[in-house]
RNA sequence: GGUGCGUUAGUUCAGUUGGUUAGAAUACAUGCCUGUCACGCAUGGGGUCACGGGUUCGAGUCCCGUACGCACCGCCA
């Protein structure tokens, strides 16, 4: 036998026990003629102890032991004289009689502590010593908390959880496919889902009227902090509903999840925007509302004075920053630099500080009279002490996100983005069309089996531009950790909106027949959602990267640097799947 | 496809105006130390300054390119 028990378990009421632990050496410290060792498994850390006098021979063994040994003892439980506090263990030591050496240990290139030394590349590396680590190793308990209370939760109201396929076809619309060849179809490719969106509708035609998946999602684009080319997400469809009774269904799981995972109760119904006022208000479909600071609009108030960068501008826009007038004109500086990043790409930034006596100080005061100031005062609700802070632009929407940007910044230099606080929100009535001048054509905002909102049906006629979807994303603290729709049912709609989209006949029904004609078969009113697992794990986690909540991420170039992946194949391989590799150096 | 920052000891970093033998901390090794728990003290080993080119009497330092890493823009229905 291993153990009998973990390091995390012994307490003081274990005292005299004979016990066998097995575990890591955390940390070797020599007293002369004691010795001193931090046992650690994914449960703790127990002491042991080893004396000289008591028993020489163990004790020069211990004495010669190092860190990430492997190691079987076998001891008896001794309360402590001197206790440690700081460890739930710490009141209790192990003075050892067996030792046993289970596997050396080459020194690590990193400290296994959760203040390591080591960087993110060289972690990545050696991933399988970075989850030694305590703080990376409690996020993946957390995630397996999540997904375990994601499958209570949806069980409980009745949902199936059934597979769907990795190895399916190709679609256009959306993001880039993964591809896989196939040996037996020669020169024929599979596709990794991007979602399981088209097979758990036609789980809805099915019958399976409640269906959910926690399934790795493939989406072949550049990474980010929080994007991933695999992700998991929790997939949901529900039939015979609308969409008050998926938000109603998944209003209740988030709360669910922030109950059970971080003891937050959420009582109030969560906010709710229209994405028109979302890209109004906050020039973003994900704002964070853990703090207020909404555009004020100054058209009205600002253009028309002689200042031409107003003049010219087809937005004027700004936010008001409470209590930040102190800052110094070294600061502001600092904030128009950032706006002007390449990035952001802001031509300036106008600012106002309202001074004690009401006053408003602005640097653009030879233009503006002080009434005039006043009455952008009074627009913000701006009170002695508060920062306001303009931008302006021809292009509206690109103002607007790059206020969106300075807003964010300013929240967070302000201490406003607090990891302990959420704002939940859900972003409803998003457009149904977006234009891609790339494409020269209308796009899916959502995707193409989105039903648009009952009432605009009519205007796909007229003016597709201006249709709104029956679709809601939530956000949590500026993350959209979920998004979802109302799909289309019908096979008439569907192949409107296919030829909305550009797509000829044909070649709809070579790409998405499979679907249509389900349809045709008796499809239920269906609609769903999608919540990102890794991005609900690292706001409950409070991480920068979700990254930190995957046990084998993949690097900023999409590499997995321990496995060294991707990488050329042999040729026996290349040959067996009838490919030619060719690489275009452009 | 693009922008910014970075690459110096096992690791994390410092390195001044371009100038002697490239430093610190930590890790590692050895010794001392009987109540440590970030133990302490002493000693020691450890460097292709990412790679290639250029400027210069002289480059870790300046310039150009490449590679790699991180963040971001585009992209991600």
């Amino acid at each position: 036998m291993y153990r009998t028990n973990t390091c995390g378990e012994l307490r003081l009421s274990e005292a005299g026990k004979k016990v066998t632990l097995s575990g890591w050496i955390q940390r070797v410290r020599k007293m002369g003629g004691m010795t001193f060792i931090d046992l650690r498994d994914r449960y703790g850390i127990t002491q042991l102890v080893f004396n000289e006098k008591k028993n020489a021979e163990l004790c020069e063994k211990a004495n010669h032991l190092g860190r990430e040994f492997v190691i079987q003892i076998t001891g008896t439980v001794n309360e402590r004289s001197n206790k440690n506090k700081n460890i739930p263990t710490g009141d209790i030591e192990i003075i050892v009689s067996e030792l046993n050496i289970l596997n050396t240990a080459v020194t690590p290139p990193f400290t296994i502590e959760d203040n390591t030394d080591g960087g993110d590349d060289i972690r990545m590396k050696y991933r399988y010593l970075d989850l030694r680590r305590t703080c990376i190793r409690k996020n993946l308990e957390l995630r397996h908390r999540m997904t375990m209370e994601v499958r209570r939760y949806l069980d409980n109201k009745g949902f199936l959880e059934i597979e769907t396929p990795m190895l399916v076809g190709s679609t256009p619309e959306g993001a880039r496919d993964f591809v896989v060849p196939s040996r037996i179809n020669r020169g024929q490719f599979y596709a990794l889902p991007q979602s399981p969106q088209t097979l758990k509708q036609l789980l809805m035609v099915s019958g399976f009227d409640r269906y959910f998946q926690i399934v790795k999602c493939f989406r072949d684009e550049d990474l980010r902090a929080d994007r991933q080319p695999e992700f998991t997400q929790i997939d949901c469809e529900m039939s015979f509903v609308e969409q008050e009774d998926i938000i109603a269904t998944f209003e209740g799981m988030a709360k669910h999840l922030f109950k059970k995972l971080r003891g937050v109760e959420l009582t109030e119904p969560f906010l709710r925007m229209s994405w028109a006022d979302a890209m109004k208000y906050y020039g973003s479909d994900k704002p964070d509302l853990r703090f207020e600071m909404k555009f004020v609009e100054l058209m009205d108030v600002m253009k028309g004075y002689g200042f031409s960068v107003f003049d010219n501008a087809t937005y004027i826009g700004g936010i008001c920053a409470k209590g930040a007038a102190i800052y110094t004109r070294k600061q502001i500086d600092q904030l128009a630099e950032f706006v002007k990043k390449p990035q952001i790409g802001a031509k300036g930034m106008v600012y106002a500080r309202v001074e004690a006596d009401g006053n408003v100080k602005s640097s653009v005061d030879k233009f503006y009279s002080q009434e005039i100031l006043q009455d952008m005062k009074k627009a913000f609700n701006a009170q002695p002490g508060d920062l306001i802070l303009i931008l302006s632009g021809e292009d509206a929407m690109k103002t607007r996100k790059q206020l969106c940007e300075l807003r964010l910044e300013m929240g967070r230099q302000l201490g406003l983005r607090d990891k302990n606080k959420f704002a939940c929100l859900w972003v409803i009535d998003f457009p149904m069309f977006e234009w891609s001048e790339e494409e020269g054509r209308l796009m899916a905002m959502h995707h193409p089996f989105t039903h648009p909102k009952e009432e605009d049906i009519p205007l796909l006629d007229t003016n597709p531009a201006i249709v709104r979807a029956d679709a809601y994303d939530m956000v949590v603290n500026g993350v959209e950790v979920g998004g979802g729709s109302i799909r289309i049912h019908d096979s008439q709609l569907q192949a409107k909106m296919f030829e909305i989209l550009g797509f000829t006949p044909e070649r709809a029904q070579e790409q998405f027949g499979f679907l249509m004609n389900a349809f045709k078969y008796g499809a239920p009113p269906h609609g769903g959602l999608a919540y990102g697992l890794d991005r609900w794990v690292s706001l409950f986690a409070g991480l920068d990267s979700i990254r930190d909540c995957i046990a084998f991420p993949k690097n900023n170039s999409g590499r997995d640097v321990m496995l060294d992946a991707p990488a050329p194949l042999e040729q026996n391989q290349l040959d067996e799947l009838n490919l030619v590799i060719r690489i275009d150096n452009k």
